[in-house]
DNA sequence: GATCTTCAGGTAATTCTACTACAAATTTTG
DNA sequence: CAAAATTTGTAGTAGAATTACCTGAAGATC
């Protein structure tokens, strides 16, 4: 095999975080490419600003070899290394590099605590697989009920959730204790949805309630953040890959996350909806709003 | 002035977002340097993969001039306004999120979702006021006891915040419906912190709850999306601002916007708590996992 | 163990890209 | 309408990224 046309490393993720990349395929580069990666990871963010030659130098390598090395790990030059690299940083800097301090004054608490969600968020976009979220839609547009499944922190997800459906005419339910998700999967029949939510996609109770719906007939839909056993139990799977909160203060994201993709699957339900039912929403949320003014004593707030 | 040192555009922001920088800028830059603006703007991501020529051309303009734009919008050059664009692009796409309409397929739905839930963010952090959140924080880690008003949408975010805040150490509840806030509420007393939860501020069943237990003498955090009558009767109030929600389609952003801000208040609690609840709060979330592990029952998701 | 093969990595040449100096064109101003 | 000022294009250049080619080392084969 030429030298110029070595084995790319396998970009099996998007290539969103080329500085996990590099890390990752570390041991699977040459010697010499391996000290330009050493170099780039020793201070990435100066790669930015300097030119290959001065990485070369840097590396104490040839310049071709760095060459070379953008290409192995996936780059198409030192020009998009770059580029890639700074869109990777923009995450690092959120993540790793901005952790939260007991030293950080409220402004910048505030500030990383807003980072962090949005890059979280812009993770999980990257992410979402377009298809699984197309079949979910599918199946809940066609579905007669929908009983949301979720515990603890995931309880807060099916409940917005369930608040957020029954708009388009369809019964809603969201059961947040054991016994009652027991006795509501037991219920359900073909024709009907189950949603399946939880993060770490192991919580025992939510995984016999989607069973059990699944016995009855009833089409399982499952959102984890990971793959998970619960998705074992389901028709459909909705991996929602939240950023690693590694330290103890992170933010929690993975509820946000849910959430942002319940409010795709009840907005692209409600689009695939047909005229006749979108009107009905629209005069639903006339109504509510009306509701809310006068009584001001409404559920929309 | 020379040409070559042209005003450059004044960067108050953070440079993180160069497409805002441009966009705000737009009317300030010379006739041909708007066209290469427009012409970025346009298809932003491209520039990150094409030459500074082939730029030029598109934007029908000579290439210095595309090299005065980079220097105009605070670059130090094409090679630089790569990078910085790279990192803009990595987060929120472009700044109009347009709105969502029945024409849309589902991948042009799923990044209007995250567009507008992302901009959102950014608004909400750039209205956010310091102060007052100092002062909910402040309040909050001298609380003996919390408790959370919220109902309907608002409701969820209640659940949220007292599913975030036992781990201090402080019992903390969320009565979702009315009668058992207003009960609640009736047993507050001195020490005790309320915190009412209420994008429109108008619920009347929590303005009550609210009213009750300042008259009982505990400290009362009031979260709205707007001035309110609510924040009449809270010690503190805390604006969330968010987008205007206009179109039929476009998601609920106040709940996530109000569960950031609990995000906020959660963590500079937990920051401004003493070493030794510190440790006690790292101890719990080990004990926490260890349970689910082994129970796979918890109630952390 | 010598020779052949293969592959990593460097040298030097090449191509192109970003940038600069200067001149033309346009607009503004008295 | 002319002069000044400012914007924009032309042509040239330094240097950046890339390619072609060559050398030396490690392994394989007889």
């Amino acid at each position: 095999m030429s030298s110029d046309t070595p084995h790319q490393l396998a970009t099996t993720e998007v290539d969103d975080n080329l500085l996990e990349v590099i890390t990752r395929g570390l041991p699977d580069l040459r010697k010499s490419e391996r000290r330009v990666a050493e170099a780039v990871l020793a201070d990435p963010s100066s790669v930015l600003s300097i030119t290959l030659a001065e990485l070369a130098r840097r590396s104490d390598v040839s310049e071709p070899t760095v060459i070379r090395f953008a290409l192995a790990i996936g780059c198409e030059g030192f020009r998009d290394l770059r580029v890639k690299l700074a869109r990777s940083l923009a995450f690092a800097r959120t993540t790793s590099h901005s952790a939260i301090s007991k030293t950080d004054d409220l402004s910048a608490l505030v500030g990383k605590v807003f980072d962090f969600n949005l890059s979280n968020l812009n993770w999980v976009r990257a992410r979402l697989d377009q298809q699984t979220i197309q079949q979910a839609v599918d199946a809940l547009r066609k579905a007669d009920r929908i009983e949301f499944f979720g515990y603890g922190a995931s309880g807060v997800v099916a409940l917005d959730a369930q608040q957020k459906f029954p708009l388009f005419g369809v019964p809603c339910g969201a059961p947040l204790d054991g016994h009652q998700m027991i006795m509501t999967a037991a219920m359900l029949q073909p024709g009907d949805v189950a949603v399946a939510i939880s993060n770490t996609g192991e919580t025992e109770q939510v995984r016999q309630a989607t069973r059990l719906a699944r016995e009855r007939g009833a089409t399982t839909i499952g959102i984890t953040g990971t793959q998970s056993p619960l998705l074992e139990d389901c028709d459909i799977g909705v991996l929602v890959e939240t950023l690693e909160n590694t330290d103890l203060y992170t933010p929690t994201v993975s509820r946000l996350s849910a959430m942002v993709v319940i409010d795709i699957l009840s907005t692209a339900v409600s689009l695939a909806r047909d005229e006749s039912d979108q009107q009905r929403f629209a005069q639903m949320k006339a109504v509510l709003a009306k509701t809310r003014a006068s009584n001001r004593d409404m559920d929309d707030d």
